[in-house]
DNA sequence: ATCAGATGTATGGTATACCAGATATCTGGG
DNA sequence: CCCAGATATCTGGTATACCATACATCTGAT
């Protein structure tokens, strides 16, 4: 074996820009942006010579996160981390249970029945970390079988709209789910949405995963704590027993 | 009134990279992007010379439609405008679908009786210029009636997922709509929707929006027409029935 | 005549310089 | 002691220079 086999994976495509770009997305999802002492403020600069680059590509992966939602832009005041008030996460689970649903109505006619199969086992198999319930692993696994559920509709838009939530999502997984009680009610509600794929009946699994999607609603509604949101501005109380109202 | 009064509209919080994107956006929303002689490339450089201004906020400009999916940048190759397939449209399609399937759930508990008369005569007035079926025109208002039901569900990000979309549906209108004889169906399907959000019944709603989205669905499935679509990596015909079977 | 390799050119990626707005600090008058 | 205005500095916006890759063109050998 020669010496230049072991230099060829340079990784072609390779721009500053995008890896930047990762960076600072994994950087801000892995960050306690809600506690006290978060620093929000993206100093172009101090990121340049912290990554030992110049500002350009950095600007360029700033301007992407801003289009996500992540981070905004104040023109000539600085790019700041977006914290997410309890309405925005509000509206985030009621479009994840509108494209959610969808995939499941999808799902019952293109899933296959292996498919399907193996969704029960991965259910099972970690039904009973639910009862464990160390906070975050349920919440990922959880997460884990919605995406599942996003895949089998064969959609890759609904698939890949629903992840740029879910990456909001995770930011605020800590700060509102407190699960216990609601752990094993998730599991029993994956068991019935798993039937209804099952019986390829799309409109009762769709009904089932935008039920148990608004139950999130209304527990996330219930008890969200602004106590040291300073921002505030969130006085929007008007949807408050809407879960309930628009499950028919 | 002295001088000084005239000129104090500046406009703060300008900035060229801003203005760029929305330049940029509207031109190729604007652009015949399927006709066969279609320039899709973006040549930074040229731009630059023709705005009048440096590579830089061009280039973040582009970073930003390249997030929205318009454009795909290369690296080390250029940017080019993204031309939808067939399968990017039916799945642009029911995303849409989903979304305003729940927007129309919500609809029926927020919006207020006056918002619906006022969505109902809007749909009166136009419903004329359906049967005389200028292929743009109503294909305008069609678009606004169903933002409007997104902007009655209360919820902004649902509409603003489902601006998104329109954006890109709007590239591809003249491609595969030929409205004609979907009209007049159109102006039914509509009415009957303002009569369920009217009779305030959620789950009717979302039915009856997810059934006249999905007809759209299966009309673009049977006649977009490929033959210029070189790019042709488009093979995907599995959906081919998919909107009957997932409507129940 | 054809094709491999060399050379040139166009264009995107990155670094850097400079400008202007925003904020902090200083200063002097009240 | 307080505050308005001046000044300094920090930081984002923009322009520009330079580098490297991709691709076109040229050249010469077979």
């Amino acid at each position: 074996m020669s010496f230049s086999d072991f230099l060829e994976p340079v990784s072609i495509n390779f721009t500053l820009k995008d890896h930047t770009y990762s960076l600072l997305k994994d950087a801000i999802l892995k960050m306690e942006i809600y506690s006290p002492n978060a620093e929000l403020r993206l100093d172009e600069r101090k990121l340049a010579s912290q990554l030992g680059i110049s500002r350009t590509p950095i600007r360029e992966a700033l301007a992407r996160l801003a289009q996500d939602g992540l981070v905004e832009i104040q023109p000539r005041k600085g790019v700041f981390i977006c914290q997410k008030s309890r309405s925005d996460v509000l509206e985030m689970i009621i479009t994840w249970a509108a494209l959610e649903s969808m995939a499941a109505r999808l799902a019952t006619s293109v899933a296959s029945d292996r498919d399907l199969r193996s969704l029960r086992k991965f259910a099972l198999k970690h039904s009973t970390s639910a009862s464990k319930a160390e906070l975050g692993e349920y919440s990922e696994v959880n997460i884990k079988f919605h995406q599942r559920i996003l895949e089998l509709s064969g959609c890759d838009l609904l698939r890949v709209t629903a992840d740029g939530l879910f990456m909001h999502m995770y930011l605020v997984r800590k700060r509102a789910m407190g699960e216990s009680d609601r752990a094993s009610r998730s599991v029993q509600d994956h068991m019935e949405i798993i039937e209804a794929l099952e019986s390829r009946d799309p409109d009762l699994a769709a009904k089932r995963v935008l039920e148990h999607t608004m139950r999130l609603h209304s527990h996330v509604d219930k008890t969200w704590n602004l106590l040291e949101n300073v921002n505030g501005n969130d006085s929007d109380n008007s949807k408050s027993s809407l879960s309930k109202k628009i499950t028919g």
